[in-house]
DNA sequence: GGAGTATAGGCAATCGATTGTTTTCGGCTG
DNA sequence: CAGCCGAAAACAATCGATTGCCTATACTCC
């Protein structure tokens, strides 16, 4: 903008009144009586000149930008843009906007960008990055700043947090496979430096040590990222192996979609030699080769949920909980078969 | 924040100094010179206390926010998230932040997301949004507000803009098609209300012409949104008739994916049945069933391109090109194959 | 030793809006 | 007619950082 700025100053001065009248009529503040000739007089003026407040400025006297920050993890996995656009809508409905940031899975990132959004004053951040260091979570706990986790908790304390029920997913989707027949199964766990990562995993542990099915060191494979590329070089550890699986869980859609090419590559047919469920239930996985039987999430629900939870934190409401746990449940598709005569004789 | 805020005047007071050395100690200005020592007293001071400077305060002084604002249309749609990407990569890297908008595919939200852009100062904006009103890009341009278009072009101006090279995917697409043997091709547009939507089956029209095809108005269906589930709906129109088409086009890959889904629901078997063709070669189309022949756009390098673009204009350096046109080239995968004996008879 | 000058850093205006306090002015009362 | 009241709007401080300009101090040179 090269044009010099039409300030409330300008409009002051074409209607002829001082510049704090005219902040009063443009905020509708009752607490001041106003003539009502002389509140259209700064209506007309200010639309005649195409006055514009700044948003800088009363953001900082008001020590308030209605602004949220969001730290994601990866915009380019498909679960999240539905959890964002969930967000953005309550966010705009109660009169905020949203500042997007994407941490690209590293930490350095992460702390980056959380920099900037306590810099620009954002009113309070939702964090869906998973890699964050309790210490830098510590820090915001310490100073009050209101934030709320999405998809990802943290130890024992008690932030305010939108979670998925990750036991009761892995267990559904473990349970499906060994319903199906499957004894050999093969688990792509996330990175384990990640709080979801570690949890599904030891619910995998869990869920196969309850249906009295042994869980083969060889047959755990940990992916060092939640993305398909990762998802592959994991699955390939897993299938050249003497005895492979006859099935595996991938702990997200995306590392699930990982172990298909890897399986394509390895010339496996899924389902007939290998089953593979994942978790998300993801925007498009039922267009994949095949539809991805996979662990539904209520992913625009959570942001929903989540933006109501910072909102009413930052506005002082009494939060009626601290902790959201979604509910999951498993939709079978097509990854997933019974377990035939021929992938017994393999295995 | 409940906390006071630690100012640059507190520091100055830890550090006996004024306020105005601690500002020229952080920002590092050479134009005073300054006492080592000082120098050193105050980065301590500034460190021991945990100053954070206002981002607020700062653009409100200077007149820059260091940010530029980003409308996209759906940030749901895998085809945006590479570009944005693309664009945060660059913006960061030059020191720059991005505010993201998703409007919705509504021109409301454009609107109202457009205002709150400029409220805020954001330095200059992208335009992916497809469905802008001309009006309210003209706005911008006689404002001479920075911003760039974004896989969208207007008419005749010569506004800042990254395009895609249409009538070459378009071609190449349809060709390809053609050199199969394909005569009764569909097409699925994309909505006549952008210029995306206009462009493609215009470019549709002139290639089969060119090819000698002709192009049957029952075999052209408009979609009224870039969406999966608007392609369904449009190509059901298309699939219905008494002469179905032996392959379709679809002006984006959401598009085609929505006919796919159709194309089974007939219980039509892609490619056996219908060849199917997109556009754009979003993230993951190579895992659908069946992997998607679409023609290529380079998403990643079309944000850093039009990020590059805008930084450009707002730090007004010379813009060697207003204008930048990516190349394309067909993907063809599976979803694409020669005209069967049995879909002659049909057709 | 006094004038000149370089160096270090303080002073104060400014960016644009908000809001508690004060002023102004007309009208009314005693 | 002085005094008071209330409505309407002006005044001025404030949010936090930046920067052109000015000042104070010490040092140099003749």
């Amino acid at each position: 903008m090269t044009e010099p700025r039409i300030t409330i100053i300008d409009v002051a001065r074409a209607a002829s009144v001082h510049p704090s009248t005219v902040s009063r009529v443009l905020n509708r503040r009752a607490e001041l009586s106003l003539l009502p000739e002389t509140r259209q007089r700064v209506i007309t003026a200010a639309r005649r000149l195409g006055y514009r407040p700044s948003a800088l400025a009363r953001s900082l006297r008001l020590q308030r930008t209605f602004t949220l920050g969001m730290l994601v993890p990866n915009i380019d996995n498909p679960f999240f843009p539905p959890i964002i656009k969930g967000v953005e809508d309550t966010a705009h409905a109660r009169g905020y906007n949203l500042v997007l940031c994407n941490t690209e899975d590293s930490s350095e990132r992460e702390d980056a960008y959380l920099r900037v959004l306590r810099e620009r004053q954002v009113d309070g951040i939702l964090i869906a990055s998973s890699f964050m260091a309790d210490a830098t979570i510590a820090e915001l706990r310490r100073d009050r700043f209101p934030f709320v986790l999405v998809n990802r908790g943290t130890r024992g304390s008690d932030d305010l947090a939108v979670l998925v029920d990750n036991e009761k997913g892995v267990a559904a989707a473990l349970d499906h496979l060994v319903d199906l027949g499957h004894r050999r199964i093969g688990i792509v766990a996330g990175p384990q430096t990640t709080m979801t990562g570690r949890q599904r995993l030891t619910a995998a542990r869990v869920t196969l040590r309850a249906r009295a099915v042994k869980l083969d060191p060889a047959l755990v494979s940990v992916a060092e990222a939640f993305s398909q590329e990762a998802g592959y070089r994991a699955a390939r550890r897993l299938l050249v192996g003497v005895e492979p699986p006859t099935a595996v869980f991938g702990a997200n859609d995306l590392l699930a979609i990982g172990v298909l090419r890897a399986a394509r590559e390895a010339g496996l047919e899924c389902p007939a030699d290998l089953s593979l469920v994942g978790f998300n239930d993801m925007p498009l996985t039922e267009f994949f080769g095949p539809p991805l039987t996979t662990v539904h999430v209520p992913q625009r629900e959570m942001g929903v949920r989540a933006a109501d939870l910072l909102i009413a934190q930052i506005e002082g409401k009494p939060a009626a909980t601290r902790r959201v746990t979604m509910d999951v449940h498993l939709v079978v598709r097509g990854s997933t078969a019974a377990l035939s005569r021929s992938q017994q004789k393999t295995a």
